[in-house]
DNA sequence: GGAAGCGTTCGGCGCCCGCCGAAACGTCGC
DNA sequence: GCGACGTTTCGGCGGGCGCCGAACGCTTCC
């Protein structure tokens, strides 16, 4: 009976993502940062008037958040739950084709090999190191997904993050999230945001050029396969 | 840098939910049923041509399946992970606005009371019961979203439901959905699925009509509200 | 104060796509 | 075989929306 209007709402919502620019940008976004109008518009290819008019598309609509700064307009996904939606509606449909070209292709490999998901690590590297922490029992996914006390215990010790101010946070430990390229489940929440930070503070992981694209350093990649008990050589 | 490869990709994605008719059959499709090419058409107020335009997208995109019989087409949502992007994408942004007109509003409180997500329950029914397994420690939420060995047993011995075939079931046992008249958390995967059908089997729940509506029977709230430990007034 | 750069507003163009009706095809029932 | 019915194909119409360029407002730097 009220189908017709619920479905007015969906595809209000899905419009929003259905535009080739819009997409773009959010794409763009999903490394968690906060870009400038005119950024975007470059990234995508698109008049700086025809970005402002998408951003405010977005911005209204509760996607992302704005935020005035000087004559810069600094424009960010409003928060990880809507990452995940993003990623999720893009990790749902198979890639049709490999990019080509030399320069895509490359920033494509890239891309695929490890990567940021907003706050937390996704590509190969973020479903590896998932797969590691399944393997030694530190997530539990026998019956869902969650962090176990022992991978909590871990957390705090062998990688020196303080765990304690979780309960107290609305945002869950763990979650998972799927992954667009490798169309897999990699960790995310609260614990997956905590070891993308580390990996990042401790200098075993390095952005690539201004992407979000990630790799693993040399000390870096020593560093968490004896961490996880993996072989160093495919995670390079 | 290629970010406008992918965010073509995503559009392209979001394209298919992001018309009113799609969007409307997909809300339809959410029950988990199979309709008819003139079903679905009516429901959404469109020529049966256009209804069959509009399908060919969705089966080709791979968001639903077909099936011939006869001189009728059925289709059906691809799978619950589907079933679970859609109702994620809807749940992800607040309702404008309650709809108008008596019909159309006693319609959307019996789906807010409680219906269908494809193959388990949501609306309030669906939270209430997944909060009061998360109360009995029959799911674990401290560090994810989990069905704890103790929610097993309860599954097994209170509900008489099978459980011993899920390990060998790619399907996770447990799953969060986001509910989009709730805007909260519950339980799917394969629990969520056979508690649903259990209180359907057992006569606990019936189907309001011939929508994805559902209500707690008299004896139905009763036996509900003994085995969670519930007030039983208000789930019905 | 002037120039340069970022962002916005507005008008207008063009195209895509969703819609329908009419006609045709298949299947079912009599 | 014949009509009824569900579905499909095709042509054509119309509206919405994404795009740009030009002009303007505003901040920053010199």
């Amino acid at each position: 009976m009220t189908d017709r209007a619920h479905g007015t709402r969906l595809a209000e919502a899905a419009a929003l993502l259905a535009d080739p620019t819009r997409a773009t940008f959010c794409v763009a976004l999903l490394d968690g940062r906060a870009w400038t109008a005119g950024e975007l518009a470059r990234r995508a290819g698109v008049a700086a008037s025809t970005a402002t008019e998408h951003l405010h598309r977005l911005v209204a609509s509760g996607l992302c958040v704005e935020r005035k700064q000087g004559r810069h307009r600094y424009v960010q996904l409003a928060d990880p739950e809507t990452a995940a939606l993003i990623e999720a509606l893009a990790g749902h449909f198979p890639m049709v084709e490999a990019p080509t070209g030399l320069r895509a292709s490359a920033a494509s490999t890239a891309l695929a090999r490890g990567r940021t998901c907003y706050d937390h690590l996704a590509g190969r590297l973020g479903v590896a190191v998932t797969d590691a922490m399944t393997t030694l029992g530190h997530l539990d996914r026998s019956a869902g997904f969650a962090l176990s006390d022992k991978g909590r215990d871990w957390m705090e010790t062998a990688l020196g993050i303080d765990t304690g101010a979780w309960s107290r946070n609305r945002r869950a430990a763990a979650k998972e999230c799927l992954d667009w390229t490798e169309r897999r489940t990699h960790l995310a929440g609260l614990a997956g945001a905590a070891i993308c930070a580390r990996f990042l503070e401790a200098g075993w992981i390095r952005r690539v050029g201004t992407t979000r694209a990630v790799r693993l350093t040399d000390p870096g990649a020593e560093l968490v396969a004896d961490l996880l008990d993996l072989d160093p050589e495919p995670l390079r």
